[in-house]
DNA sequence: CGTCTGACGCACG
DNA sequence: GCGTGCGCCAGAC
């Protein structure tokens, strides 16, 4: 873990995001040490589109449970289809009830 | 080495 | 509830 980059820890963490579940910049940012550092965390997101390796990012969104990063994501429903797909309701580009799915690796992780 | 820029978060008004 | 401003850290120029 610690050998290895700020952005791979977050690949990490990102992989770990169970099926149906979502989780946001600051708890991922929290979980590395920086509690303030979110935006490396969707820094880090935006490289990993060219990660050879899979990263779910469409399961990571803001405080907001807003689907910030769906233009980068290659479309504009691109994104919200996966979250549907996986039974996350999306409203209006925004996690209907994200509390109900969120996953904090903070607390899962312990 | 100085400056700008982010898929953010939070404090303020 | 919404707009604005600042802090945060790492990388690109």
């Amino acid at each position: 873990m610690d050998n290895k980059d700020f952005f791979e820890r977050v690949y990490e963490v990102v992989r770990l995001v169970p099926y149906g579940r979502v989780t946001t910049y600051g708890a991922i940012a929290r979980f590395l040490g920086s509690a303030r550092s979110a935006r490396m965390v969707g820094w880090a997101l935006n490289k990993s589109l060219c990660q050879k390796e899979y990263v779910p990012a469409h399961r990571v969104v803001n405080r907001n449970g807003i689907l910030t990063g769906k233009y980068y994501f290659g479309g504009s429903k691109v994104m919200e289809e996966l979250l549907l797909s996986e039974g996350i309701r999306v409203v209006d580009d925004q996690i209907k009830d994200m509390e109900k799915y969120l996953w904090d690796p903070y607390e899962e992780l312990v």
